[in-house]
DNA sequence: CTAGTTATGGTCATCTTGACCAGAACTAAT
DNA sequence: ATTAGTTCTGGTCAAGATGACCATAACTAG
């Protein structure tokens, strides 16, 4: 314990830095099965501490930006895409997450489209990793990102997140690839089927998609609104 | 846009300042009904800006503690009480949630137990308010007690939070009174106890509540655990 | 024209949920 | 002592949701 009296360890008593990061989502078609997987982007750290290793896109809150619209800078900053679905996930703030100074990190996670996905952008420090195969990550950013697979499953389970992985139209049997993909199990097309057919924000179009080697299946769009977050207002 | 050199606005620059704020939960008995309501302590602002309004307990973020180590600080500083439960809301950035300075609020909610709230101190600059009928409170301060309630809610309906805001001895019509409380509206008791008896971390006792004016009803405990906050670990 | 594939609609048994009934076990009043 | 009043507790029943599964439709590839 230092001296109650002020000023002494005014560097000690600093507040702690902040930080946004944010945790993208895409599908991409796996290069080995080709059904869609997960994917997002990191950033490769240019500075110590971790430098060379691979971590989430992320950098201070400046004094001008709401904590959302830093989280849409970093998406439009390291991807160049915007974002179809944007959440807060959770505040890091432990003490020992950097080694070199107290950080606190408020960490957003957002769903991006596979069309923009594919035209991401890409560079030597700026790389997509399966989201099941992303090795050792700076800080705690491992522990960040099994906790928004595990939002994101959640989410999936309930609410109307799927859609923001697809494009406006889609095919139920492609909405039934998402949860595959993230639930990691195999789904029943029928019984999937019906499920999504009870859900209102879904709606029916004439069209069907071509080009398959067997019947054409039925184009659908998603009709529904995300909720806002609570900073303006709710989310589940 | 100012200079993209640098130092020239450094006070504009300077990093938003970083507190924490915690919504405490507790049930007490309503003084017209008798029936159990949620309450929640509120603390009088002495200075500006919102002077004399009431307002979530919070602080600055002090340079050695995690978040939840300085929410549960609040907790005791303010309240006298240990929690029971403790989970990380949401953290609020808006620009303009305060009107002299840009702050980001990091927000967890709390329940403790109705023994524990009743002992709990009360004075000039903290009082305890029924959660349905709080006035106007300094900066959002509705916003996240509002939010904070929908969490509660929404936590009750799937999750095991009910038999914290409970003694360690209970029963079941006392969780179903909880439930009546936080979501507002009459439950079947046949169909809840159902329910319940079918939960696994549930437990009978021997013992029963006896001095009502009927039949003794049988005294549960509670055996889960709850989960952890991911900056340790996971959270529904 | 046939085999292969997915799309789509349907059945059936099982589980869950909400509405409701009835006896059990206590207290309070007559 | 008996009865009325209360909640506790276990049960039934119908409606709805879920999972396993089957059959036909509609396309492509050979």
């Amino acid at each position: 314990m230092y001296s109650s009296s002020a000023n002494v360890s005014e560097r000690q008593a600093a507040p702690p830095s902040l930080a946004i990061s944010t945790v993208i989502f895409a599908l991409r078609p796996s290069e080995s099965s080709g059904r869609p997987t997960l994917w997002l982007p990191l950033v490769r750290r240019i500075r110590e501490p971790y430098k060379g290793l691979w971590a989430l896109p992320g950098g201070p809150l400046s004094h001008s930006e709401s904590l959302q619209d830093a989280a849409s800078r970093n998406l439009v900053e390291t991807t160049g895409l915007a974002p179809r679905y944007l959440e807060q996930l959770y505040a890091f703030g432990g003490l020992h997450r950097s080694p070199t100074q107290r950080v606190v990190s408020i960490v957003y996670w957002a769903l991006v489209q596979p069309t923009e996905a594919a035209l991401a952008d890409e560079s030597e420090n700026v790389r997509w990793f399966r989201a099941d195969r992303l090795g050792e990550l700076a800080f705690d950013h491992n522990a960040i990102v099994d906790y928004a697979l595990w939002r994101l499953r959640n989410k999936l389970a309930y609410g109307s997140v799927a859609y923001h992985l697809l494009g406006e139209y889609f095919t139920l049997a492609q909405v039934r690839e998402v949860y595959e993909a993230v639930l990691d199990r195999q789904l029943d097309p029928a019984n999937f089927r019906r499920q999504l057919k009870s859900t209102p924000d879904i709606e029916e179009t004439g069209e069907y998609l071509q080009g398959g080697k067997h019947r054409p299946p039925r184009l659908y769009r998603f009709t529904g609104r995300p909720g806002l977050d609570p900073d303006n207002r709710s989310t589940p």
